[in-house]
DNA sequence: ACAAACATACAGACGGGTCTGCTTGTAAAT
DNA sequence: ATTTACAAGCAGACCCGTCTGTATGTTTGT
């Protein structure tokens, strides 16, 4: 199991810059927990995988008890959907691009290139695959964690959309939106069970080709 | 959990045709035990997830006792390992195109059925992604599961080039391969999480059509 | 003082590996 | 050919560790 005594890596954002801190609010203790437990089960998540994590072993992770766990999150279910509504929280935050803000035209490598990086690297990205799987065998589970996804992937495409300068009913640019994260989705499975360092690259590099023939024969993407 | 009692649906195929059969071979009782344990194992993997099966549950759908499981397959692991080649087994049976008999220049739209339909049809393949996931979390585990798949893998490449009358050494049409491979690979996942009905047909029709285009461009795959 | 946050102890369930005994097939010996 | 010795398939019980939820005790904030 090894593990770590992650004193050093723990997430310390939160806390007064007071070095002998006393008396935090008991909002601050309350929320400062539930952090530490969202990013230790995010992380237990992508390296120990859904089924095979227990309370405990977050609760070491977070240098927590296992009673103030319990205390914050009654029930595994809550945890698993309290870190996953904090995993879909930093995808937004990561997310260079805002709504108001539009990035009509770009060009479709950097597009890809976004995708990749900060939707589909691995450490984040297993955990949701994790939990993408493990919804669909927990009906109540698998409610929550959809909810949670659907608000930001309709935000997600929404954005992507009008970066590719389409117009909001423009039906075909959606799907290929679509054809777009299910390549990457797919080469990011592939990537975890079979990883020849250098594949996801080549790969990436030719679909980054097509999507610049497509841009240009306007059959499937028509740009402003 | 409501196990289905499967006499009926059990394979039946390997006893011999005497209709109260006696004295069958120790051969033959163990062929026919193992594949029933293979069969119940896949069965119970898309059904229930990799982690949540027990060796007990498995026994159950196969109508046989945990000591008969144990005896056959001392380890879980084993027992894992011997369903994925059974699967993969299936898969290259499933296969309708030989590596001797070629079928050059096949319309690009039959090939991205047959892939859909015969690899990535979620009643097969979701025990497949089970297992893949699992395999990161066990290295000997993951070790035979790649040995298994690579074999595969390879050979379905092999074939597939073939198919669309690539030489065996065009780097390009092979990365356009994966590409298709990542692409359904991400549908079935997506679809495997957010089942919209038609979503899917919605992507793959365009994409055949992306293909037709890529296909008369002679860009990224040269036919004879 | 009171309540919220936290810590620890406990209870019941479950899973996998092992062990013992029983049944069925196989082959050698007579 | 029948008996006899052995091997292989099989059945069910047991043990140990682990996990989740809960209940009770202790500290900290208001």
């Amino acid at each position: 199991m090894a593990l770590k005594n992650q004193t050093s890596g723990a997430p310390d954002a939160p806390r007064k810059t007071t070095p002998a801190q006393r008396r935090r609010t008991q909002a601050e203790r309350s929320s400062e927990t539930r952090l530490r437990v969202c990013q230790a089960t995010l992380q237990a998540l992508s390296e120990t995988g859904y089924e095979r994590i227990s309370t405990l072993e977050i609760a070491k992770r977070a240098n927590i008890s296992r009673g103030a766990l319990t205390h914050q999150f009654p029930t595994r279910n809550e945890l698993i959907v309290a870190a996953f509504q904090y995993l879909i929280q930093s995808w937004e935050n990561a997310w260079p691009f805002d709504d108001q803000q539009g990035h009509p035209n770009m060009e479709t490598d950097e597009l890809i290139d976004v995708l990749w990086e900060k939707l589909f690297s691995p450490d984040k990205y297993m955990a949701a695959l994790e939990l993408m799987l493990a919804a669909r065998l927990d009906d109540d589970l698998g409610q929550d964690l959809r909810n949670a996804m659907s608000r930001w992937t309709t935000k997600r495409d929404n954005i992507i959309a009008e970066m590719l300068g389409a117009t909001q009913d423009n039906e075909r640019t959606r799907t290929l939106i679509q054809i777009n994260l299910c390549l990457l989705r797919g080469l990011a499975v592939h990537k975890s069970f079979d990883s020849k360092p250098d594949a996801a690259k080549l790969i990436i590099d030719q679909w980054k080709e097509i999507m610049r023939e497509i841009s240009k024969s306007g059959n499937f993407l028509k740009r402003g």
